[in-house]
DNA sequence: TTAGGGTTAG
């Protein structure tokens, strides 16, 4: 089924004693064959010569082994071992065929301990077809050698090959092991081609529970995070709690698994149960991470700075990823200085530290200094990543910087021998679309040799939003709801455009379609961080903090703005209500009661910092404006896409958003 | 002999 030859011919070729070898795809320039004795004489040299490989191997010297074994007529199981090993280390698949072949020679093919030892070897090398050929080899197949089989599919997302040999290894009469489970669950996560994995999980979950392995902390763990990268969020939380022994690993997993699907305020509850109820699993730099994550998503920079003092005291400052997450969470909590400091005090720097870093910068609207630090970047010898492009191109589009984004996106390729994905192609068309350039922007989705993706269109209908283009956002929505039928956003996008454009009847018909399937418009939520305390706001819900203090200072601020020249921007209300009505619904949008929280609850000239889980609407953006300069306050909104600085009447992102 | 959790984007 998967080709099962072997992947290389090997000219064999009788020399008097000696069989002669060259192997077909050797890269070696000298010796270019080998000579091996047919004698099985254990000798004193041959003793000395197999410790001899195998001390040269472990100091690093595998030409230098590769000698020695030339001579050497009988290399014992363990040499090969040794060898094996130190050609996976060094990434040569050349010297790897090369010991392969010789193992074979001295009768080790059917050694299934150096078979597993093999295909472990060829899956880090990234050859699975030698893996596979190998497996096909070996007629005695211990749990070893099928383990080793399927988790060198796993590791490169074969899901259904792994599927196939694990109920092929189930038949043969092999029972599964804690080892087996773990690498056909990571490959039910990572499969480009198993059909409903998620449903294979389950059946695997069934496996692991009937044959009693609900107390193996590694399994359990891999299960809990199979069903976090769905997003099962009940389901991971259901097989943690039943965990009769946890770790720090699962503790993390956890954490990760809220971190991940959107649900930071019970990753940092979870956090703190975790530093309160357990001694022996104790929050290393990985839980670190997810929790930094958390404080990130929900700007919390009081919370933040208290985690980044608990990652001093227990010395985690020093470790790259951990360092890397504190950048990113002073960036999201609106202290762009603290990440940038945190970056120069670094001794150690990767590409995600500039990466993040450049994204910080992007966020804030400041593209021409994310672009200069893209350049130090490189000019450092630093090779930008696949994600280096995706925001250094969003930084481009935050800060309208179309021509610098377009010779960046060229550079790509040409330069960097990056090919684009459709994240990229999406940044293009969100670069081209916000400028007003649609024409371009649909260019490009046309062009595109691939079925464009949903994040594509997605880009376009935003930049129909802005604009409030109603030909495009129509073909932009038509593949949407064929793509992603189940995401509300998108409906609620293409009425918003409709409702702009006056548009009453297709404002119904798409409310109504949404209604048909279910969808509800996702609610627009605010949330402040006072005294180390998120508030959270939903518009238009009684039962917000304060609300009737908040309410009557609104009205209040209503009053005076209108006094000096405001005028309310209802086009933003998706009903076709009276001009009264509309007034009251925006009035009540969650930003602005957080910020008449944030105004009352603050100290005069204390900045206020809010968070929105959508982007920022047109009459909320001129009101924070306002109140900036009418309470002398800086307001930090961090809507869904970026940053808007509010100081003195005017915001940093230049009405470009 | 083999195993589990994390960083950057949109």
């Amino acid at each position: 089924m998967w080709g099962l030859q072997s992947p290389y011919n090997i000219r064999q070729v009788h020399f008097g004693n000696h069989l002669y070898y060259s192997p077909s795809r050797h890269c070696y320039s000298s010796p270019p064959v080998c000579f091996i004795s047919l004698s099985t004489k254990t000798t004193e040299s041959s003793k000395n010569n197999n410790q001899l490989i195998q001390s040269l191997c472990k100091q690093g010297s595998l030409k230098q082994a590769l000698q020695v074994l030339l001579k050497e007529p009988n290399p014992s199981q363990q040499t090969y071992e040794v060898l094996i090993y130190s050609c996976a280390h060094k990434n040569s698949l050349s010297d790897g065929l090369y010991v392969h072949r010789h193992l074979i020679d001295s009768g080790f093919d059917q050694d299934p301990f150096l078979a597993t030892k093999l295909i472990n070897m060829y899956a880090e090398l990234g050859s699975i077809d030698h893996a596979r050929w190998v497996f096909d080899k070996t007629r005695e197949r211990t749990i070893y050698v099928w383990n080793a089989l399927i988790h060198a599919l796993a590791m490169v997302g074969h899901g259904e090959e792994v599927l196939h040999w694990y109920s092929q290894m189930n038949w043969s009469g092999i029972s599964s092991d804690r080892y087996t489970y773990t690498y056909v669950l990571k490959a039910c996560v990572n499969s480009e081609s198993a059909i409903f994995p998620l449903q294979k999980g389950k059946e695997i979950h069934a496996q692991i529970l009937r044959h009693g392995h609900e107390a193996r902390v590694h399994v359990m763990t891999t299960l809990l995070d199979m069903y976090a990268r769905f997003g099962c969020v009940s389901n991971a939380s259901s097989v943690f709690d039943a965990m009769p022994v946890k770790n720090s690993v699962s503790w993390s997993a956890m954490i990760a698994c809220y971190a991940k699907n959107d649900m930071p305020m019970k990753a940092l509850e979870l956090f703190q149960q975790m530093i309160r109820e357990e001694h022996d699993s104790v929050p290393n730099s990985v839980t670190m991470v997810s929790v930094l994550q958390s404080c990130a998503a929900l700007a919390a920079l009081e919370l933040g700075k208290l985690i980044h003092g608990y990652i001093l005291r227990r010395g985690l400052d020093s470790i790259l990823p951990v360092l890397n997450a504190l950048i990113t969470m002073y960036g999201r909590c609106g202290k762009l200085e603290l990440g940038q400091h945190l970056f120069d005090q670094m001794r150690k720097r990767d590409v995600v530290s500039w990466n993040s870093l450049i994204s910080n910068y992007g966020m804030h609207g400041f593209g021409r200094r994310a672009i200069r630090i893209f350049e130090k970047m490189t000019n450092q010898g630093i090779s930008p990543s696949p994600i280096s492009f995706i925001s250094i191109l969003g930084a481009c589009s935050h800060a309208s910087l179309v021509e610098e984004g377009k010779i960046l996106f060229e550079s790509m390729v040409s330069k960097y021998g990056i090919h684009p994905s459709m994240e990229h192609y999406a940044c293009m068309v969100d670069l081209l679309g916000r400028a007003n350039r649609l024409d371009e922007a649909i260019r490009i989705i046309e062009d595109l040799r691939i079925e464009p993706g949903p994040k594509v269109w997605g880009s376009l209908l935003g930049s129909c939003r802005i604009h409030c283009n109603v030909k495009y956002a129509e073909r932009a929505s038509k593949a949407l709801f064929e793509l992603e039928p189940w995401n509300a956003g998108n409906y609620v996008l293409l009425a918003d455009i409709y409702a702009e454009a006056k548009m009453w009847t297709e404002v119904k018909r798409v409310k109504k379609l949404l209604e048909a399937r279910g969808l509800q418009k996702i609610p627009g939520c605010s949330w402040i961080e006072v005294k180390r305390t998120i508030y959270s706001f939903v518009s238009l819900d009684g039962s917000n903090p304060q609300n009737e203090q908040l309410h009557a200072f609104l009205q209040k601020l209503s009053k005076e703005m209108k006094e000096q020249g405001y005028v309310p921007q209802t086009k933003v209300v998706l009903y076709d209500l009276d001009e009264e009505e509309k007034e009251k619904i925006i009035l009540g949008h969650s930003e602005k009661l957080a910020v008449a929280f944030g105004l009352i609850n603050t100290a005069k000239g204390e900045t206020i910092r809010i968070t929105k889980n959508l982007r920022l609407c047109e009459d909320c953006h001129s009101v924070t404006k306002f109140v900036s300069k009418f309470a002398n306050r800086e307001i930090l909104v961090r809507d869904v896409n970026r940053f808007h600085h509010f100081k003195d009447g005017v915001c940093s992102c230049g009405d470009y958003w």
